[in-house]
RNA sequence: GCCGCCGUAGCUCAGGGGUAGAGCGCACCCUUGGUAAGGGUGAGGUCCACAGUUCAAAUCUGUGCGGCGGCACCA
């Protein structure tokens, strides 16, 4: 019997029996042999003790390598278990994966960890790494298995291996005296964790990640190859701490929220100066999109919800008022219902069609309070919201043009990474089978049309018809949820909205809900902390500051200003009695984009000293130059089109 | 909603069973200074709310509200 081992660089070795990783690395060179940890088999990650009986691929694994992260942190999870319990006994294990960036494990156990149990943890989590036990794996017989995680008191394990599929090895990997079921593969020894980790926070997790579940302890950690990587990682925590939009917000002055009203943001002038540039903005381009704006009230009557089927499929997330008169109204979570009225205005004949009807409309939804989060989750925000109303041939036309907006929007706010999700009929659904086979049909053809690459998200379309969601990746990497486009054949027809088709029958319209920012809030905040505050000169609240040296320059000070303000460009002046250095820090740490500066040089010869932020030095630049630079600078990408 | 942590000056935070603290900010005064903090003086607090324990509660206990980190949720 011969195997010959391919190895990746397009070398094969051959061997008359079997061998394992670490005889393979051997045989390879010593050094290799010594910082083997892992093989990969055929691109399948491997124990570096497994026995390699066939014709195959195998890579061999190093530290250096991106997976030994993942084994790494795997590892980790494993050595925090068995810390945990042999400080706390009693405490069962359950599950413990690498994830990005660490690992957590969940642990079941009456009391609560607190923040100091994970210092006491990782003491002990150094001990085992110290002791450097070599990870065994062993195959135990199911039973045998489900036995002694039983007599163990181990329920979780035990109804873990009870799903487990007849034909599945049921591994148990050890280390030292402690051992825990896992897939594997491991490390060869708790000493290849190495010194790179910190456990980082306590959290809740259901088991299973359902919320039917008892609710477990979870201790997330990250772990490192080396201590410089691990410092980089924690350095890298900090920074996004630093672009926090709420920290901006209030740093910034641009919007605050109090416990009276949870979930609902208060907006300050600068940051509704944000907010104001982003719905011109989108006004703007709507309007040349062919859509007309329209409002529609904030409180409706229960009736109306009930038709709609909010009332049946989403009455727990809607705020409701009882009036003097006994009549019930709700707060509008959703701005549909109130479209649909002002297309069922009326009679719409098929000519007519497209209808594309916009909506900036503020909805309040009574979200978890468990979900709140800043601007990125709120109970009242306000949506770029529309309705277009046409028929089933034009579906495809529209989607294809509502798709291509959305993704030319999201370019002019630098944002070029975005991920379409197609979403399908959920369980909680209102309208046919047929209908919903229809209109998937529709959205994904549209979608193929453009070609551009999607993925699928089973069961999670709106209870109303199939969507497109719009992910877009900001700048430190994360992804965030924005545009929508929904096909809905249901609300039209629940509310008897129709027009005269060409055989002069009354027909039901198809609707397509879409939204391209979202939620304007949302919005909002991942421009913050894409920007990390420093927000692009035309979106920027306060562009431009002008900054006095002393109060002689304050007369030229209130001129230049008066030019600018009349040049429609957002600028302040700063006469206080402050030394320039002063100024300068404050509106720099304050991220106005550009500092005027006026002294008595600057007066005799009608000049400003312009400094942009971040930059240096400065420009001094007569003041009519100055004006024509920052107002072709000020303006939206919309004029520069 | 669930688990854990937290709530003290405008902000960041220290303290802690018996007159409430710092830095920054703010006000006033001095200073008119050329590109990331000039100096001095001063004002400012129902220590989240309610109940309990106690001679005495900001401090201990309980409940509520809110925030933070996760989990679940995000139609």
């Amino acid at each position: 019997m011969s195997i010959s081992i391919s190895l990746p660089d397009g070398s094969v070795r051959d061997f008359d029996s079997p061998i394992t990783g670490f005889e393979l690395a051997s045989d390879i060179g010593l050094g290799l042999a010594k910082a083997a940890i892992a093989i990969e088999v055929n691109g399948q990650l491997s124990d570096i003790s497994r026995v390699i009986d066939s014709d195959c691929e195998v890579k061999i694994i190093t530290r250096k390598d991106e997976q030994a992260l993942e084994l790494i942190r795997h590892d980790a999870a494993h050595v925090m278990a068995q810390a945990v319990q042999e400080l706390y006994p009693g405490t069962q294990v359950t599950i413990g994966p690498a994830i990005e960036n660490g690992f957590y494990y969940d642990f079941a156990r009456e009391e609560p960890f607190v923040p100091d149990d994970l210092e006491k943890i990782e003491v002990k989590m150094a001990e085992i790494v110290m002791a450097d036990k070599p990870f065994f794996r062993e195959v135990w017989d199911r039973a045998k298995a489900l036995q002694t995680f039983r007599d163990m008191g181990e329920v979780y394990k035990a109804e873990l291996i009870e799903a487990l599929s007849d034909e599945e090895a049921i591994s148990i990997y050890r280390q030292g005296d402690w051992f825990d079921l896992c897939r594997g593969p491991h490390l060869p020894s708790t000493g290849h964790v190495g010194k790179a980790f910190k456990l980082l926070k306590l959290a809740g997790a259901y088991w299973r990640g359902d919320s039917k579940n008892k609710m477990l302890q979870r201790i997330y950690g990250t772990a490192w190859r080396d201590p410089k990587e691990l410092r980089n990682y924690l350095n890298q925590l900090e920074e996004a701490e630093k672009r926090d939009h709420r920290r901006l917000g209030r740093e910034m002055d641009l919007f605050h929220f109090q416990e009276e009203a949870p979930g609902a943001v208060f907006w300050h002038h600068k940051g509704w100066a944000l907010f104001r540039q982003l719905v011109d903005y989108m006004r703007a381009r709507q309007e040349d999109a062919g859509y007309a704006e329209i409002s529609t009230p904030a409180v409706m009557d229960r009736s109306l919800w009930e038709t709609s089927g909010h009332w049946e499929t989403f009455r727990e997330h809607m705020y409701t008022t009882k009036t003097e008169d006994d009549r019930v109204f709700a707060l509008k979570p959703m701005n549909c219902p109130g479209g649909i009225q002002v297309f069922r205005q009326g009679i719409t004949s098929y000519k007519d069609l497209p209808k594309r009807i916009a909506e900036f409309g503020k909805v309040n939804r009574y979200e978890p309070s468990g979900a709140l989060h800043g601007l990125m989750r709120v109970r009242e925000f306000t949506q770029d919201d529309a309705h277009i109303f046409c028929t089933e041939e034009q579906i495809d036309e529209e989607c294809r043009t509502v798709i291509d907006l959305i993704i030319d929007i999201y370019r002019d706010f630098g944002f070029e990474d975005v991920k379409i999700k197609f979403s399908d009929r959920p369980e909680k659904r209102i309208g046919s089978d047929l209908v919903w086979d229809r209109l998937e049909q529709a959205l994904k053809g549209a979608l193929e049309e453009i070609g551009r690459p999607f993925t699928l998200n089973p069961g999670e379309g709106a209870f109303y018809g199939p969507k497109l969601e719009f992910v877009l990746r900001d700048a430190i990497g994360r992804d965030w949820q924005c545009g929508t486009l929904q096909v809905d054949m249901s609300l039209p027809e629940r509310f008897g909205a129709y027009y005269i088709g060409q055989n002069g029958q009354r027909q039901s319209p198809v609707m397509l809900h879409r939204a391209l920012f979202g939620s304007l809030e949302r919005f909002c905040g991942i421009l913050i902390e894409n920007y990390a505050g420093r927000l692009p000169l035309w979106l920027s609240p306060v562009q431009v500051v002008v900054c006095t040296i002393t109060d002689a320059a304050n007369d030229y000070a209130r001129e230049v200003f008066k030019n600018l303000y009349d040049a429609g460009i957002r600028a302040e002046t700063d006469i206080r009695n402050e030394k320039i250095n002063y100024k300068v820090r404050e509106h720099s740490q304050a991220k106005v984009p550009v500092l005027l500066v006026v002294g008595a040089k600057e007066i005799e010869k009608r000049t400003v000293a312009m400094r942009r932020l971040g930059g240096k030095s400065q420009e001094v630049l007569a003041l009519s130059e100055a004006l024509d630079t920052l107002k072709i600078e000020c303006l939206s990408p919309l004029s520069a089109n």
